[in-house]
DNA sequence: ATTCCACCCGTAAACGTTTACAGGGGCCCA
DNA sequence: TGGGCCCCTGTAAACGTTTACGGGTGGAAT
């Protein structure tokens, strides 16, 4: 692999200096001839500025990171999906780091700021922002944007939704359709989503006036086959059930598939409520009610005051709060929106 | 934003010089008494080598491009699945790029690579590699990875499969289940997936001895609804369609949205067969048989074939052919599988 | 006591840019 | 003709590393 041409080759072919070169590429004010000769060496040359070198000098990569738990969950991937063109619209670079829901992964991408290779970081902790999570961002000298609550007082960006209501519209709609027995699958409780979700589940039927059940209640982890088994083992304890609240659409398709084996209708003998609104639930059969928890309006809201910050400098941490909001379909209703 | 501590912070405090604090930091052979102190400074001051000027001296990024048409498609999910963990196990970061399956910004990527941004590329090309693309690999100076076919002798390592054979594989089963007039949704033509099912799927009619016909035949893109609005035409067209062969997933999603409220029965009246066999065919109702391409496995093995050049040097381009197999679900036969 | 060698370590150059600073040339005006 | 100013451009330093090279020290061998 021959060296490519730098700003010296050019400097030498257009019998300038460097200085001069890098002028004319940066348009900086420079006497036509010297600009012709300049631009007639570089395209002759097929010169491309290294950005390595670019960035050593200015101090800056033009490169922006996502931390996430896992690729393979549509959220994360519905987030990427409008984190990247507001990014790339704006110069930057995207870099993807999934760091498999690993607390220790999430400190290494964290600590990885001080190298410098990204101008900064979004990143959605799945297990929370502990203590060393806000050293390492104050550590960072990079500004960081965190998907998901931060503790109070936290000085960092923070786009946030509000789980509360989204389990409230949830139980809600499930009261309204005359379901008495709501069951919950629930994800790990030392989740940040997890967590809420579970004191929001009592509360919401505390505000309905139905008692809270410990036999409704089942905790497996994020994915379809944990649904799965969470349902199996619900449905076992409690099969006087009438309608399944899920933590996320992976849950709820996994209590969908165990329901349909188990011959009962959905929503006619059980109604399924999902969360996250994700592409699966309008692929999913009957198809799924869920929660919206806003996640491409989250990704968007994160990519901007990151970008807001990287181009303004320092300010105020700044909190963006997502309103849920429901989507009905089959699952709970039997009739599909059109 | 402070200036954080350099090598020359180090050495100033360790009292020696920056070429004994590097040699230090890389682990070369040195005096006991030197590490002690070098080590030393470099944990008081909690220094952090910049990845920049590293990159710069060493010629190196440790950063890897993964180029795809669109990440909301679940194909190109399962490869950045796959591909993510075999090059942060080689201590390589991971940068995505969305193109849009527009091939000028295929071409701004590849070009990009020029700028030493990235050490290697892996792309998959929509609409196929072009002479530019061609070119512009020869000039990149950076080893390059194509998923999907290269014209021949294009001197890139590149992972392929042989949709031929899976179109085959489709059409028999279909054709065994005693199915004759068999319908094809595909893709646009001038993309490489479509064009080339296309052709496969004349030759797996002709294998079968079953005429072509061109009402059986409609063209749209690969999203669900230009699935949905192929086969309400194909339906409107040829009532007496026994089967659908759909290029992609998505289309097949969209194909059986459009046959349930046609109120025809899949598979009773219609057997569809899917293509890709991403996470969404054992989502959808029914369950939706499906061609793999081997999309993780694609994935794995172009993330090898980079590995082994950016490790290994320069060497003959090599060519991985991956074999699609057929996933039976309900969708042809009314049986899920366990 | 001299020579040689081994071992450490420091100096300086290099990677490819950007930019502060100053020098030189031309022009205008006195 | 000389002074001042402006415009353009070149020199050199800086960004933070890694590493070739050579110098110095100390001990062993002659």
């Amino acid at each position: 692999m021959a060296e490519g041409p730098t700003i010296n080759t050019i400097a030498e072919r257009a019998g300038v200096s460097i200085a001069s070169v890098s002028r004319v590429l940066n348009g900086l004010p420079t006497r036509e001839e010297t600009v012709r000769r300049v631009l007639r060496a570089a395209e002759d040359l097929g010169y491309v500025p290294n950005s390595v070198a670019r960035s050593l000098r200015n101090r800056r990569t033009d490169q922006v990171a996502f931390a996430m738990a896992d690729i393979g969950n549509p959220v994360y991937l519905a987030m990427v999906r409008e984190i990247q063109p507001v990014l790339k619209a704006a110069g930057y670079r995207l870099l993807l780091h999934s760091t498999d829901a690993d607390v220790a992964d999430e400190l290494d991408v964290l600590r990885g700021l001080r190298e410098r290779y990204v101008d900064g970081l979004i990143m959605s902790p799945l297990r929370g922002v502990t203590e060393d999570h806000v050293a390492a961002i104050a550590a960072a000298r990079a500004p960081v944007v965190v998907i998901g609550s931060v503790p109070e007082g936290t000085p960092v960006d923070n786009v946030r939704t509000d789980s509360r209501t989204g389990v409230r519209l949830a139980l809600d709609h499930l009261h309204a359709l005359g379901r008495r027995r709501i069951g919950f699958l629930n994800g790990p409780l030392d989740t940040v989503p997890g967590g809420a979700r579970a004191a929001a589940y009592r509360e919401a039927l505390d505000a309905l006036g139905l008692p809270y059940d410990g036999d409704l209640v089942e905790v497996g982890d994020f994915y379809r086959q944990d649904g799965a088994r969470a349902a199996r083992a619900l449905l076992g304890r409690a099969p006087d059930v009438d309608a399944l609240m899920c933590a996320n659409d992976l849950i709820a398709l996994g209590a969908l598939d165990v329901l349909r084996r188990a011959g009962r209708e959905v929503p006619g003998d059980v109604a399924v409520v999902g969360m996250d609104d994700t592409d699966l639930a309008s692929v999913a059969w009957p198809t799924l009610t869920s929660v919206s928890l806003g996640s491409a309006e989250r990704g968007r809201a994160a990519a901007r005051l990151l970008l807001d910050r990287l181009e303004n400098g320092p300010r105020e941490p700044r909190v963006v709060v997502v309103e849920p909001s429901l989507t009905v379909r089959a699952s709970t209703t039997g009739v599909d929106p059109e």
